[in-house]
RNA sequence: UGGGGCGUCGGCAAGCGGUAAGCCACCGGUCUUUGGAACCGGCAUUCGCAGGUUCGAAUCCUGCCGCCCCAGCCA
């Protein structure tokens, strides 16, 4: 099971194995409680919690709430439900950086004690200047120097409250003329007086990132302490404090590249601003990139899973097509969503040799390519039907199978249908209305004659059908890259206006009890999912995924080179 | 112009000195009571470029070129 290393990264853990470095592999997924979880975090969890089952090791969820003036506990809740909802679970192990603080400051003493930190009285500003470019060293601040007495003194009264905000920090004293900024006497603690969702009012200094994620990371004894690539110039960092902090153990950073998706933007601050300025409804909006807009999208856990899995992990940066996501959307709801009937656009049938206040009750499976699988249900026929208004043409195009004036066409599950008179409306031409015949002989969709029709559509009895608010979703941007904007704009001059489109359509009779969250196929349309804004005797639909469309593909080419 | 990474098909991505996997997309075809699905077939003589080592190089060496990251008291 572990024989075949997928990527780099398993290549290594399994040689750790091999070699006996570790007998236990243990990993963590680390996110700050700030945000929403989107794909690109998916990637990060299904990459350690997915390791941690393969070697039969485990994964910690831990929050690294190191920053309490931009962290909230409504940000734990939903990302604790986020990655239960992706399908992983971390037991016993929730964690948080916070847990460790009093931890942390001890090892901020004995670093003092060592010779290895001071305390800096300079503002934020002229230790920007004294660390130099780069392309130039930095130079020693004037308090570098300070005895170990004094700097523990000082250290001991920031965390008693005596200092304000912003007057003095720790620092790790490395090397101020490090080629690797982030070795020029880094920042390990500075002053905050905020109250932290965790600890209250406890502190009013927190440690960085720097000097809480590899510490936490040894605390809880992670072998594989993996994060994104922009991290790989903070790894000497990390290595140094691990080697000179008398911590239980040495886990080791291994950097991947993060997830990009054509079509999509995944910065938090760019997600951030479609909400606050109200280019979407939410954080959960189904055109969202987050779990929780994904879940609401109709999108199964499964294939987010696949997708990660398929997309492969390396170093270097890259943007996945998101049609390689849609694709595991379709691949894993058409194995496992039933088959209905819904017409989005109606277009209203007479069927003029069927008897008026007729009903009859059709055997229709809801799962045809394997009936057994998930059983039948029952859809009324009547005399008045609607069918989807594209699936008749007047003057049909070549190629074109469906429904015209004399045709012949198959309605699902029902009878042969033929078209006799096409009804406009006087003044604007409309079409308002076809009078058809059926075929009595056919129930059920075979003629004992043997004739066959090209094509087969879908119906709803008017009398019966429910009406149902449908949100079909498009690419909430208009171009591969979102940020490729003209000169003087940004990403959001991209945004798809079409990304949301509303309309009124007829479903079968059966969905009157669909709950939120069921997900049907419309056959022949797409991928639904019922909407929590749901109400009863109101059905709200929110479109997931089209089918693939290959009649929209033939008549596309058949403009351009006809 | 310092340092750290990375360059294999339109997009992902295997490959680890023995003669370019797979997936998506795309293009053909079969089948079909979803123009869906399924199935069959096509799709890199070539691995950023240029030299070199070798019987043999995407894999080793040298030099170029290109892209990404780093100058938060964010993570």
């Amino acid at each position: 099971m572990t024989s075949e290393p997928k990527d780099f990264i398993r290549e290594i853990i399994r040689e750790d194995l091999r070699t006996g470095k570790h007998t236990t592999i243990v990993t963590r997924f680390p996110p700050e409680p700030n945000g929403y979880l989107h794909i690109g975090h998916a990637k990060s969890i299904v990459l350690n919690f997915g390791i941690a089952q393969e070697f039969g090791g485990r994964c910690h969820l831990r929050f690294d709430d190191t920053n309490p003036s931009r962290e909230e506990e409504e940000y734990v809740q939903s990302i604790i439900e986020d990655i239960h909802w992706l399908g992983f679970d971390w037991g016993e192990h929730l964690y948080f950086a916070s847990d460790y603080f009093e931890q942390l400051y001890e090892w901020a003493e004995y670093l003092i004690t060592a010779g290895e930190a001071y305390v800096d009285d300079l503002s934020a500003e002229e230790i920007r200047a004294y660390r130099g470019t780069l392309t130039e060293p930095g130079k020693p601040s004037p308090y570098r120097d300070r005895s170990v007495e004094e700097n523990l003194d000082l250290f001991r009264r920031m965390r008693a409250g005596e200092f304000p905000d912003g007057s003095r920090v720790l620092r790790a004293k490395i090397d101020m003329a490090a080629s690797n900024l982030n070795l020029r006497d880094p920042v390990l603690y500075r002053i905050v007086h905020a109250t932290h969702h965790r600890t209250g009012d406890r502190w009013c200094i927190y440690p960085m990132y720097d000097f809480a994620h590899g510490q936490s990371d040894a605390i809880e004894g992670i072998t594989h302490s993996l994060c994104t690539l922009e991290f790989e110039n903070h790894r000497p960092l990390y290595d140094w404090l691990i080697e000179h902090l008398p911590v239980p153990a040495r886990p080791r950073q291994i950097e991947f590249a993060r997830l990009n998706l054509t079509y999509t933007v995944l910065s938090k601050r760019k997600l951030l601003r479609l909400v606050t300025e109200g280019h979407v409804t939410g954080w959960d909006d189904p055109r969202m990139p987050t779990l929780s807009g994904m879940r609401r999208r109709g999108i199964p856990p499964e294939a987010i899973r696949t997708f990660c899995d398929r997309i492969g992990m390396a170093k270097r940066d890259s943007t996945v097509d998101v049609a390689q996501l849609e694709f595991c959307i379709r691949d894993e709801l058409n194995r496992t969503a039933r088959r209905v009937m819904g017409v989005l656009n109606p277009l209203r049938v007479v069927i003029e040799n069927y008897p008026e206040g007729q009903t009859e009750q059709l055997e229709a499976p809801y799962y045809p390519d394997d009936p057994p699988k998930m059983g039948m249900r029952t859809v009324p026929f009547s005399r008045v039907l609607y069918i989807e208004r594209e699936d008749f043409r007047e003057d049909p195009p070549k190629k074109f199978f469906r429904l015209a004036p004399g045709r012949e066409v198959r309605l699902r599950w029902a009878y042969f249908l033929r078209c006799e008179r096409v009804i406009k409306d006087p003044d604007t031409g409309e079409i308002t209305e076809l009078r058809c015949t059926y075929d009595p002989a056919t129930r059920g969709g075979d003629a004992p004659d043997g004739r066959k029709v090209r094509g087969t559509i879908h119906w709803v009895s008017a009398a019966h059908a429910l009406p149902a608010e449908v949100r079909l979703y498009d690419r909430l941007f208009n171009r591969p890259n979102p940020d490729d904007a003209p000169e003087g704009k940004d990403f959001l001059a991209n945004l798809n206006p079409g990304s949301l489109t509303i309309v009124e359509a007829r479903v079968e009779a059966s969905l009157a009890t669909a709950a939120p969250g069921d997900r049907y196929q419309f056959e022949r349309r797409g991928y639904f999912t019922v909407d929590p804004d749901t109400r009863p005797g109101h059905l709200v639909f929110n479109r997931t995924v089209p089918l693939r469309d290959t009649w929209a593909k033939i008549e596309k080419q058949m403009k351009q080179r006809p």
